[in-house]
DNA sequence: TGATTCACG
DNA sequence: ACGTACGTGAATCAA
């Protein structure tokens, strides 16, 4: 037999503090759990056991502290966000058929020691796993200690037995107790003599094995006299120390490791997995995700479900005819191909291979008598691009949907949709006995939208669901499919002329450092200009030396590699990313077409990505260049259009700020006002200077300010700041009212909302830890208005596409950068289209605060903006 | 795969 | 006492 037996306390503790705090969408935490879990996992990955115990300290309750004085004895008391796992914890390895073993008065060193003494004794194997080196003194005999630790950031799981002992100590794991008797251990409490550290202690127990030989001996033996005297004056504690640090092998636990060995409860264990929703530990554990009780009184009725390969096109838009159809897209390498329609148990299958695939899309995309649900509809619109048609009445895309409920979720695959919204997943065999699993995700579309429907309608965003995401997600399927056309050839050359550079700049580094290295390595740049060069290092990362952009301009002068270095890394930045990048991604057609995600940001802004069009540089002279690169087609002209300060109107408008909305309205320079309320000077006083930090103000207000941050941003110490801070929210004294309201609402809700009621959830705001709750609360003010501003640019990229179409124009939009859109019009429509997108972007919605958008026409993107 | 860096709003 | 502004995506290195 083979046993495993895991320190939880000292895994867990891992757990918790090496994983970020995660929580259901209850609220629950979650963390420890799964890092927990995930350890497990590797653990038997690594020994193959035949039975796992998992032994828990249960300290006997002493007298009642209050927290005062157990923050002064230094106890780290286990945080709230943990405490409250470990009972769900111990519940979950129950059921997965682990051995819990808890006894009050003994620590889990205890029963760790114990079993690995019954294992020696019977001749079974036996790992021991902890994150705490004290375990060693257990690995002689046939018993192994795997040591969890974090080397470099990585957690690594090292295996010891005596001969590693030996090789990495010099001393027996037996030898390890008398080690820590002379070394003694503050963690611990164990004293140790006065004085002698690791490195003396084991030189001592390496030549002479035990105390007792030592203190037998102490006069005659080889030891230097400062040495010899504090043995001499702790003999004592050195004794007790021995007593302290000995893990003891008689806990009163079984001894027969056979009876660890136990069947699980595989019902209960899914039940809490997709309770708990830690839904990828159910594949991980070999567990069938339709184990889990169904939470429903009634007992829920296997569906029995049929396939059937349309042969008739006609059959099937006779059948949809003037009826909700709920369909599932099959995706291959990112393209629809087959589509599954569910009339209850009855799933249809329209293959992409049949000659009557394209006539059947066509028909049923323009029929407006069919109201369509379905998953991923941009994908869908775009599929209706390719064939020249519109995909009209779209009432409802799951994934959508899901997106509302839980915009923080990372994944929303329809079989993660059933078990967070419990929908069984019925099984479907085909005719040769095997699983297709496509069939059964069909037939649960319906089963999803009649419970996110509800739950939609009850966080109060159908009008945001149905007037925004579902038409948005028609705008970016079309802009994806036009695409950007860029100069293909000046991307060449500009490139070309980067790398010339970049290798000059190569040269002149491996000069000035004196040898070659590899410059995008931070690690060996760091241990160049730190060690070698000796410059002086003020910050510091995880992993060795901070080597950023902000760390090298404090270096400038003190050596003339630092500038060339960030010269190198700019230029690289350029080529790499933005030349080399873009090139692998034009298209035949000379185009480049990104692809909009709309289901990432947890603020409700779209993403850029494959390539990202959304950070293409504008704040340097040179990179700016690469926008000369984004042209209008032939015989086009493009047409940016970009909100002015729209977040900071947003702010004003939802926090009601008479002040600011009056400066806006009269279309004042609003950081130029910020500057005279703030220095308190009359506006024609303000610097550009005064401008530049009020602007920073205004940012840093926009995003859950501190004055530390401020600070460090403008160049002024910390005080000034805080006035500066100040300053600004007895200016903006709705500012301030709202930002404490915004912190209240959200901890009394638990989520954050925008005007259109795209809400947000903070389960960090309930955290215990400062830097989690102090987080919490900066997205609590950030969220409403970056996710409001986000919700007015959709509003208007929805009314842009439609006026646009309303008006019988070729002009059609390309591209949104979170404030600014940007259309390709024919030249003769350029000016009428600048007007029609100003105006629906500052129309998009009614506001306490007027909404000003500038726009330009030009050949290329560098000209438009 | 995670960490670091840096491009954008 | 603690560490320090919101939201993204891509390239690169190192394990």
């Amino acid at each position: 037999m083979k046993l495993l037996v895991i320190d939880g306390n000292s895994i867990v503790n891992r757990a918790f503090y090496g994983i970020r705090l995660l929580t259901t969408k209850n609220g629950e935490y979650t963390n420890a759990i799964y890092g927990f879990l995930k350890i497990m996992l590797k653990l038997q990955d690594i020994c193959s056991p035949d039975a796992v115990a998992v032994a828990f300290d249960v300290h006997a309750p002493t007298f009642r502290h209050n927290m005062y004085t157990e923050y002064k004895a230094g106890r780290h008391a286990m945080p709230e966000e943990l405490r409250a796992q470990m009972p769900v914890l111990k519940e979950l390895l129950n059921a997965l058929g682990y051995t819990i073993l808890e006894h009050e008065g003994w620590e889990a060193d205890d029963i760790l020691g114990t079993l690995a003494q019954c294992c020696r004794n019977n001749g079974d194997e036996c790992f021991i796993a902890t994150g705490d080196r004290d375990s060693l003194q257990l690995a002689h005999g046939g018993v192994k200690v795997l040591l969890a630790r974090t080397k470099m950031g990585q957690a690594v799981t090292d295996i010891y037995d005596e001969n590693v002992i030996m090789e990495e100590y010099g001393v027996t794991p037996a030898e390890l107790i008398q080690v820590k008797a002379l070394q003694g251990d503050s963690s611990d409490n164990i004293p140790g003599v006065a004085g002698v550290g690791a490195k003396t202690a084991l030189d001592l127990i390496s030549r002479f094995h035990t105390l007792d030989y030592i203190y037998d001996n102490l006069d005659t033996l080889d030891i230097k006299a400062g040495v010899k005297t504090k043995l001499a004056n702790d003999k004592e504690k050195a004794y007790l120390s021995l007593d302290l640090g000995r893990i003891r092998t008689d806990a009163p636990v079984d001894c027969d490791i056979r009876s660890y060995s136990k069947d699980r409860d595989s019902q209960k264990a899914v039940s809490m997995f997709v309770r708990l929703e830690l839904f990828s530990l159910i594949d991980k554990f070999n567990l069938n995700p339709n184990d889990a009780t169904v939470q429903e009184t009634e007992p829920e009725k296997v569906r029995e479900l049929s396939r059937l390969t349309c042969v008739d096109a006609d059959y099937l838009l006779d059948k949809v005819r003037g009826t909700d159809a709920y369909f599932y897209p099959n995706i291959i390498d990112g393209s629809i191909t087959d589509l599954y329609f569910a009339f209850g148990d009855e799933i249809i299958v329209m293959p992409s291979e049949t000659p009557e695939y394209s006539y059947f899309v066509r028909n049923f995309f323009e029929d407006e008598s069919i109201k369509k649900y379905s998953y991923n509809t941009k994908e869908l619109h775009r599929l209706a691009c390719k064939y020249g048609v519109a995909f009209k009445n779209v009432c409802g895309d799951l994934m959508l949907s899901a997106y509302l409920l839980r915009p923080s979720d990372n994944n929303y695959d329809v079989e993660h949709l059933c078990m967070e919204y419990g929908v069984t997943i019925p099984e479907f065999l085909n005719t040769l006995g095997e699983k297709d699993l496509t069939v059964s995700l069909a037939a649960v579309i319906k089963p999803l939208f009649d419970k996110t429907s509800k739950l939609i309608d009850d966080a109060g965003e159908t009008a945001l669901l149905t007037d925004i995401e579902l038409p948005l997600s028609a705008v970016l399927a079309k802009m994806e499919y036009a695409g950007f056309e860029v100069d293909r050839n000046g991307i060449e050359q500009f490139g070309k002329t980067l790398g010339e550079k970049i290798s000059e700049l190569t040269k002149s580094i491996y000069d000035s450092v004196g040898y070659e290295f590899n410059i995008n390595s931070p690690k060996q740049l760091g241990v160049a200009l730190f060690e070698d060069l000796g410059l002086p290092c003020k910050k510091k990362t995880k992993t060795g030396y901070s080597t950023n952009a902000e760390v090298l301009e404090g270096l400038i002068n003190a050596h003339p590699a630092i500038s060339q270095i960030l010269e190198y890394r700019s230029l690289s930045k350029l080529k790499s990313t933005y030349c080399d990048g873009l090139l692998k991604v034009i298209e035949d057609d000379g185009r480049i077409h990104t692809r909009f995600n709309q289901v990432e940001t947890r603020t409700g802004r779209i993403s850029s990505l494959e390539p990202n069009l959304q950070n293409i540089p504008i704040r340097t002279e040179l990179g700016r260049e690469m926008r000369k690169f984004f042209v209008a087609g032939d015989g086009k002209k493009l047409v940016d259009v970009d909100y002015s300060q729209i977040e900071l109107r947003v702010l004003s408008d939802l926090a009601d700020d008479k002040t600011m909305i009056n400066a806006f309205n009269h279309n004042d320079d609003i950081h130029t006002i910020t500057a005279s309320q703030v220095f308190n000077l009359p506006v024609e006083m303000v610097t550009p200077q005064m401008r530049s930090r009020a602007k920073a103000v205004n940012f840093g207000i926009v995003y859950g300010i501190g004055a530390f941050s401020l600070a460090k941003d403008i160049g002024v110490t910390n005080k000034e700041a805080k006035q500066y801070i100040d300053n600004y929210l007895a200016t903006y004294s709705g500012v301030d009212a709202y930002m404490k309201k915004m912190i209240e609402v959200a901890k009394d809700k638990g989520y954050s909302e925008t005007l259109f009621h795209r809400k947000r959830y903070l389960p960090e705001l309930a955290s215990s830890n400062h830097m989690m709750r102090a987080f919490g609360e900066r997205v609590a003010r950030n969220m409403p208005i970056q996710g409001t501003a986000a919700d007015i640019i959709k509003i208007a990229m929805v009314k842009v596409d439609k006026r646009l179409k309303e008006e019988n124009m070729q002009s059609h939009l390309i591209l949104q950068v979170h404030d600014e859109l940007i259309v390709e019009a024919p030249e003769n429509e350029a000016e009428k289209a600048l007007a029609i997108v100003t105006e629906e972007m500052e129309n998009a919605c009614k506001m306490k605060v007027l909404l000003r958008a500038d726009g330009k026409i030009g050949s290329t993107w560098y000209d438009a903006h």
